[in-house]
DNA sequence: CGCTTGCTTGGAGTGCACTCCAAGTCTCTA
DNA sequence: TAGAGACTTGGAGTGCACTCCAAGCAAGCG
C-alpha cells in the first residue's frame, strides 16, 4: 500500500483534532496518567494498552474488525503502534465512551480509509452522533434532578431521625 | 402481605419524586406521547408497555429478577399494574437510561422493600450513581467539543470545495 | 361455539462488546 | 545460550440486558 497525497491530507485532518485536543481540554483533567513519551513512534501492544486503558485483547480485536488502520509490524510480525495510531485510538475511545456502536465506528474508519471524497458522509455520521450525545446529556441532566431530589429527601429523613 | 405504616411512608417518599417530576421537567419535553389516563389504577401489561416504551417481555423479566414490587393480579392471574407501579417504572427507566446496571437497580428495589431502616444505604447508592452520572456528563461534553471541531473541519472542507 | 387476540410460564436464544484460551513464536536479560 | 515473559493467531467463551419461543389458558365477539 502506498501513501498518496490524498491519504496525507486526510491523515493530517484526522490528526489535527487529536493534536489540538489536549491543550484545549487540559484544564478539565488532572495530570495524564500515562503521558506519551516524546520522540518515539513505536509502541508495543502492551505499552498501548497501558496508555489507552484498552486491553491488548481489545486492541487486536479492534484491528480484526477493521476499527484500526493497518498497524505496522516488525519483521517477525509483532505490532508496533505509531503516534498516529494513538491519536486514532484517543478518538475511538471518546466515541466509545459516548456510546457510539462499534459498527458505526467501523463505518467511520472505512470512510477515513476511502479518502477525501467521503468527507460529506463522515460529517453526516458525526453530526448524527453529536445529536445523540446532546440528547443523552439532556437525559442525564434530567435524571440528575431526580437524583438530587431523592438524595435530599433521604438526607432530610436522616437528619430528622438523628436530630430528635 | 399487609400494608404497614412504614410501607406507606416509604411509598409516599418513592412516589413524591415521580409525582413532582412532570411539572418540573415539562418545559424540557414536547407533549407526553402516552399520558396516563386519569381516574384509573389498573393497567394491562400491554398498556404499560405502550406507556413506558418497555416491551411486555421486559416488564415480565423485571418482575422475575425482583426489579418490580409485587404487581397485582386478576383472579385468573393476569397482571394489573397500578399508578404506583408506573411511578416506579418511570424511576427505573431514568436510572436505566443513565446506565445504572440492572443489578444495582435490583439492590435499590430490595432496599425499598425492606423499609425505612435502609434509607441510609439507599442514599449512598444514589449518591454513588449521581457521581457516575456527573462524570459521564463531563465525558460527553468533552467529546462534544471534539465532535464540534471535527464537524467544523469537514464543513469547512466542503465549503472550500464547493466555493472554488 | 369457534375464532381471534391477549395473557401466562420457564427456559432458550440473541446481539453487543469484549475476554480468554491454547499452542506456538519472539525478545530481552543474565 | 537459557529461561522468563511478551507476543502471535483463530476460535471459543463471558456477561449483560434483553428478546423470543412453545404450549397453554382466558376474554370478547359474531
Amino acid at each position: 500500500m502506498t501513501v498518496t497525497a490524498t491519504d496525507a491530507v486526510v491523515a493530517a485532518a484526522e490528526t489535527a483534532v487529536a493534536d489540538q485536543e489536549p491543550a484545549r481540554l487540559a484544564r478539565c483533567r488532572g495530570p495524564v496518567l500515562h503521558p506519551r513519551p516524546t520522540g518515539r513512534d513505536q509502541y508495543t501492544i502492551s505499552e498501548v494498552a497501558e496508555h489507552t486503558g484498552l486491553s491488548a485483547h481489545t486492541l487486536r480485536w479492534y484491528e480484526r474488525i477493521g476499527l484500526m488502520p493497518h498497524v505496522d509490524r516488525t519483521h517477525t510480525g509483532q505490532r508496533r503502534f505509531s503516534n498516529r495510531d494513538l491519536d486514532w485510538l484517543d478518538l475511538v475511545t471518546k466515541l466509545r465512551l459516548t456510546g457510539m456502536p462499534v459498527a458505526d465506528m467501523v463505518r467511520y474508519a472505512e470512510l477515513v480509509r476511502e479518502g477525501e471524497h467521503t468527507f460529506a458522509e463522515r460529517e453526516e455520521l458525526l453530526t448524527a452522533h453529536r445529536a445523540d450525545v446532546r440528547e443523552r446529556i439532556a437525559e442525564l441532566q434530567d435524571t440528575l434532578r431526580v437524583l438530587d431530589y431523592k438524595i435530599d429527601a433521604y438526607a432530610d429523613a436522616r437528619r430528622a431521625s438523628e436530630g430528635v
